[in-house]
DNA sequence: TAAAAAAGAATGAACATTCATTTTTTATTA
DNA sequence: TAATAAAAAATGAATGTTCATTCTTTTTTA
């Protein structure tokens, strides 16, 4: 166990080392070596933890996102009210943008690119049911537009995503008012109007 | 003339090459041999063109965004009400996000990475400026939600990025029913409720 | 003391960029 | 207009570096 222990400390920091690096100089500018000197670890160690660099950054991309998803559940039972339930993960959400962000933006990054390989994106995409779940509910009772996810997702979480890349940037300020002001937006965006 | 033609057509041939490559395999796994290759140029030739492959990659961003917001404003003038003004660029942009997929794709996978400069990132921004002149019109007739241009860029907008992403990746089919409920939802993300 | 884990140095391939020539274009002269 | 020289553009082949990965040896663990 404490060699199991050592072993997972090891991974844990390699993997918090990519995340980093990747963040800060883009998949094509974070070299082996780099991330081994940021592990604490020689470059030949990260071959006992993982198969290549590929495998790395896809390990580490469903790795990240299964902290994205348990964070956002977390708090969240399935017997709330579809607009309780929603508000809940919502905003679990966008806590998570905010105190966890390089997570976030690691995740950001790997959104659009070829970087990280298509089973590595479904196995990622696997957690996300209980908000599907809570949509379908929603739908049912005439809460929530029939839409399809995609539209459900990209109009009502996606754009967390990029007002914390712009918070990043420094160019936008993403505090409390904002919050309230985006979450009325995203309801309003998938709610049936009256 | 004939020179200057001839010049402008191997620059365009390489900013074509690079945009198809990165997209397909990411700008880390794209190597500037290929890229002249894909121009039907000689490796050597690039650098008559750009300083160096950081360059290349900033002046196809800057040239791509051009495109992009060229077409998304070609039909607007701004005497047009508000509502019609915003539903008009909208669906440019959406058009824009459909047609040319090429472009769109690589603008998508330009925004989230350290790949692109700052510099060139803000030189590419500049030209949005028509339609924040138009929801600044919008909030001041009391249309449009008193909100940061941030946040109604990501929500009216943005979630086109992530429609046409899913859409490549063949996870999802947006076709003219899907068109007017994403552009219901932008509308509503952003209009004043009465 | 045997097995597992880790290390540092070595290897070989890939790559961005440059160099020395060649080809093409333009300008000049007869 | 034809011939030719000067300039510009383009090339393919080097160059030197960087980097992912592996090999051999050492250290740690059981």
């Amino acid at each position: 166990m404490a060699k199991l222990q050592k072993s997972i400390d090891k991974r844990n920091a390699l993997i918090k080392a990519t995340i980093e690096l990747v963040n800060n100089n883009g998949f094509h500018a974070t070299p082996m070596s780099k991330i081994a000197k940021m592990a604490n670890v020689s470059p030949a160690t990260i071959y006992l933890y993982f198969e290549n660099k590929q495998d790395l950054v896809n390990k580490t991309y469903i790795d990240v996102k299964a902290k994205y998803t348990d964070y956002a559940f977390e708090t969240y039972d399935a017997t709330m009210s579809v607009e309780d339930g929603f508000e809940l993960i919502w905003k679990r959400i966008a806590n998570f943008k905010l105190k966890e962000c390089e997570n976030a933006m690691f995740l950001a990054q790997c959104d659009n690119t070829p970087m990280i390989d298509e089973p590595s994106r479904q196995e990622g995409i696997k957690h996300l049911q209980p908000l599907l779940d809570l949509w379908f509910r929603g739908i049912e009772e005439g809460i929530i537009k029939p839409m399809s996810d995609y539209l459900l997702y990209a109009y009502s979480i996606n754009p967390l995503s990029f007002l914390m890349m712009s918070e990043k940037r420094g160019t936008f300020k993403l505090d409390k008012t904002h919050i309230e002001e985006a979450y009325q937006s995203a309801w309003n965006s998938i709610k049936v109007m009256h």
